[in-house]
DNA sequence: GATAGTTTCATACAACTGTTTGAAATGCAA
DNA sequence: TTGCATTTCAAACAGTTGTATGAAACTATC
């Protein structure tokens, strides 16, 4: 069984690749050089480019899932089924922002891969995307439960907002960092973590503790 | 003067096609039917097909600029040199954001140009964006004189969280669409334009003991 | 109306893509 | 060893890409 070899430097060769330089830009060509194996062993073991991707995809997307699974799972069971707001946050955003930001060395190519996918979206991955959202579901579920008192719809909205804010840091890390001259420390990832959490929970909480509500008018 | 024809029919094709499409997937001999002319006129007119994005990235970016700078001065203006936040964060958003949601027939393929280009950023394009980071600093400033108990480094972040509120709903926002089961509304702009700029605006006054409510101001 | 300059056109080019092929090499069981 | 299946390999394939060419069709000036 020394023929696994091949397949899995494929893989690792792949996600370095793809992770550093995107979809557009790398061929089998790239792969095979930086796995050191021949060019036909890409068909041969994944039968096309694109089954690599979705191989690839699937996962990474499979392990990231669990991660941010297991820690929800854990703060819902501590708290006898309720959460607080910003545990439940945390474990949605935080797996990812720690694969990605941080010191330079010690960024995972997963997490790092995952992104690119996130953001490249080529065609084999998103097919398979649509099944996030059941996983996302998940955490709406557990945020309705930890505010019961919260509308529907400001708890998508507040999912949406929490995922934009640390998915968009990463993606635009370097021209925050340009722009606040290097003002904003992106590396140290448990500060950035708390940023978006904190802002997240207030836009979910807003108008029912202390704050007030933003008067929402109807525009129509 | 029927040449000058040619150009811009180059132009409105490649932009809808690459708003509609991405980069990745329109080549030049899609454009060219799209605008029925000859394939060779693109490298005529424009020299190469880099240079017609590129082109085509200044025109709109100089555009999208300028309005934002013009609502953002106007309100200045009328403050005496300092706007309130949220009509700050406001003129950052609301451009882009009714350029691309908002019902299907009336969006801004210009707007969904820029969006695609902040997505998939080829590398004419992500040669030219280092500039937008001056256009942003203006924003920074605005910020800094609406706010200035506030540090720097919050303001920054305030704004990284605007931008990604605004961009993340408009490339997500077919997920949000499915994912809230058609519960979050993307048609009314203006209701999308007042949840970010509320969170953002929470998230740059949280802390401060006059930190309000913000207050809508014009409802389209 | 001839001429010079611009613009269009069909076509060819060279480079690159993912994929296939068929033969060599390898591993493993008898 | 002999057989048989799996895996590797160099080479070629068919398709697409952006770009270049040179002749034709224009336009405007004299």
């Amino acid at each position: 069984m020394p023929s696994d070899h091949t397949r899995s430097a494929i893989l690792a060769a792949a996600e370095r690749l793809y992770a550093d330089r995107g979809f557009g830009d790398v061929t089998l060509r790239d792969i095979v050089a930086e796995a050191n194996v021949n060019l036909a062993a890409v068909n041969y073991h994944f039968g096309s480019k694109d089954e690599l991707i979705a191989e690839l995809f699937v996962t990474r997307s499979i392990a990231t899932n669990r991660e941010r699974l297991r820690e929800l799972k854990a703060a819902e069971e501590a708290g006898g089924g309720r959460a607080p707001i910003e545990v439940i946050l945390r474990a949605l955003v935080r797996p990812t922002l720690r694969g990605c930001l941080g010191p330079e060395n010690q960024r995972s190519t997963a997490a790092r891969f995952m992104i690119r996918a996130s953001i490249e979206s080529v065609p084999p991955i998103r097919r398979i995307k649509n099944r996030e959202i059941d996983h996302l579901r998940k955490f709406a579920g557990a945020m309705r439960r930890s505010l019961p008192d919260r509308s529907e719809v400001d708890i998508y909205w507040g999912l949406n907002f929490a995922l934009a804010m640390a998915h968009h840091t990463i993606r635009e890390s370097e021209r925050l960092i340009k722009l606040s001259d290097g003002l904003c420390d992106l590396d140290d990832v448990e500060d950035v973590v708390q940023r978006v959490v904190s802002v997240a929970t207030m836009a979910l909480t807003a108008g029912r503790s202390e704050a007030k509500a933003p008067t929402r008018v109807a525009a129509r």
